[in-house]
DNA sequence: CCGGTACACTAAACCGGTACACTATTGATT
DNA sequence: AATCAATAGTGTACCGGTTTAGTGTACCGG
């Protein structure tokens, strides 16, 4: 007869199966209990006609466990980013046993997640400040950083995606198969990670292919489809303002193209879809007359006219590393200090290729 | 000076600050507790200091009450709908003070989320089969059903679009403003409840306009790109079969268009997309020889060509009713039986506008 | 000077599990 | 017969809060 909340608790179950609440909290716990094989029945049969399971606030009370992992977000959803990477991070708690939790970092006050519910959490890029970073981390409490890097000094696992990597072979790509030597960058946000280590790549990429790197090709996408059309009409316009011909008819009636650059690296998907709206708008065509790659195959990625040649890199994958990391140090006390993840090139039309 | 935990508890505040624990609880949690200002300033200095925050399994344990609410989902982010709908319920649980948990249903065993670790949940659609609902009934286990009727018999709290409505003006903007007379519908999978709404919807729409309904013109589409392309086909092919000509020069030089239909209702945006190139295949120009409309302004419906008429409804307000609900049925015990969410036109190039 | 009451606070019993330290019974070994 | 080990359990102190009932003091009207 349950009391004041309508659930069982333990001592209903040991009452009725006639045996002391511990041995339920064995049964319960430990893989194979030192009871007999009617008692287990037994009390197998009472739980599941009570329909009874632990309270978990008592479990975590008596354990100091919380069973629980938080997921910690700068906003939600504004990038189709999102679902891929809770769907990583929710196979991960899946698999270890954990409950997760979701919380949108607010200006004000402190998280909705930390020590007080649950074991550790993962922190999604800028959602949390250093100084935050390191409270926690004086406290001991686990957290494992996806998608950006430590605060100096502060020796947290993190994971993050191979951006320099990735970066290079897309260039290799453009310069190997479709020669392409005048190759625009549109950076991504100063101070951005992810934007430093492809600028890192690209560079890298040129070079081991002889090409100077030319500062007037890289220029502030922002990661923004807006941001990104200005730089392009930007680009354009110097272009044309040092009175350089576009297209010059060659006497053998073929075409030599001299336009700005005979590709652009986006920086990301969404600079791409602006980078390609430039473009056609100043009436080039993509990908005969210039190459427009970017990086992360976004959803839209596919539907870009024409479709984007990006990098893909797994979110999933990220979120589940991020996670499996966390349990890992919430565990085993240490984990790998970061995860470098894999990216793949995404072969479309946009390079020219198709 | 802690103990086990990093983390101070209740004990070592009341310690720090010279009165007991009871005194502390009251500050933590009455909105002016009894105590004098210097007290209740010293006991703050020291919470402060010490950085404490309750522990949520012991709060709970002593209330009954998890202060957290659940989300249950089918599959994670399958579809683009997904980050709108858990911004929606997180600004919900954050505005009401719950934590939130995620969990996506997967077939072995029992939910993660229950009375164990939450006070109620928002179920998504299909995330629970009927028999679990009931039992969460029987237990009087809050829920509220996002996007899905409750099973027969049982009154639990639902929250739905106003599918009905959202099609009726869609069909009548068809009709009134481009004059259509001949409107095509795709439904959604048998037993659908949106599909079944909207049918209703595009039913009374045209009986609205003294249209009759001719059963030839609806097929099924079942929310699915491909499967929409070929019901597309069939109505072609069905058309073209009668020895129909699409297209009548009239003596007068202009046309007269006599294709299968003047527009087709896709059902859903996903179906719109596998409608807009089966036409396309066929030759039909959208909209200048037919119309193309859908149903959810999925995010692909800006990108298709030409950008889809469609109907939203904002799934963020979809999530944040199920949660207030919820809330309302946690805290006062009970709240309104359903919730219709409204609907709005977005006009784009598919219908023949712009 | 007494009873009443408002104020500022405390003691201790809970909440529902876990886990350590035990016990009772049986069978085999010495 | 005594010892030991294994099996199959039990009793109860915790975990860190909340909450009910109560305590001691000061002040106040009569």
């Amino acid at each position: 007869m349950p009391k004041k909340t309508g659930s069982p608790t333990i001592r209903d179950v040991a009452r009725l199966a006639g045996v002391s609440i511990t041995t339920i909290s064995r049964v319960l716990n430990e893989p194979n209990p030192p009871v007999s094989a009617e008692t287990l029945a037994r009390i197998q049969q009472v739980i599941s006609e009570l329909n009874f399971v632990p309270q978990s606030a008592a479990r975590s009370l008596s354990t100091s466990r919380k069973n629980a992992i938080g997921l910690l977000l700068p906003r939600i959803g504004w990038d189709a980013y999102f679902p891929p990477l809770l769907r990583g991070v929710e196979a991960g708690a899946v698999e270890f046993g954990f409950d997760l939790l979701i919380a949108s970092r607010r200006a004000e006050g402190p998280s909705a997640l930390g020590p007080h519910n649950t074991d550790g959490v993962v922190v999604f890029t800028d959602s949390l400040s250093d100084a935050e970073i390191a409270a926690w981390q004086v406290r001991k409490f686990p957290c494992v950083l996806l998608h950006r890097t430590p605060p100096d000094g502060l020796n947290i696992p993190h994971v993050q995606y191979e951006n320099r990597d990735g970066t290079r072979s897309i260039i290799n790509h453009l310069i190997e198969v479709h020669g392409c030597r005048r190759i625009a960058f549109l950076r991504g946000p100063l101070g951005n990670e992810d934007s430093a280590w492809r600028e890192l790549g690209y560079r890298a990429a040129l070079e081991a292919h002889g090409i100077a790197y030319d500062p007037a090709l890289v220029v502030d996408g922002n990661f923004d489809e807006s941001d990104a059309r200005l730089a392009v009409e930007k680009l354009i316009g110097n272009h044309a303002a040092r009175g350089a011909a576009d297209l010059l008819p060659l006497s053998d009636g073929s075409v030599l193209n001299t336009d700005f650059a005979d590709a652009v690296f986006a920086g990301d998907d969404d600079s791409a879809v602006g980078v390609l709206a430039a473009l056609q708008n100043a009436g080039r065509r993509v990908p005969e007359d210039i190459a427009v790659v970017g990086f992360d195959d976004a959803p839209q990625a596919r539907f870009c006219i024409p479709p984007l040649t990006t990098v893909r890199a797994s979110i999933d994958e990220a979120g589940k590393t991020a996670t499996s990391m966390l349990v890992e140090l919430i565990t085993r006390g240490e984990t790998a200090p970061m995860a470098l993840l894999p990216t793949e090139l995404v072969i479309r039309r946009s390079c020219g290729c198709i």
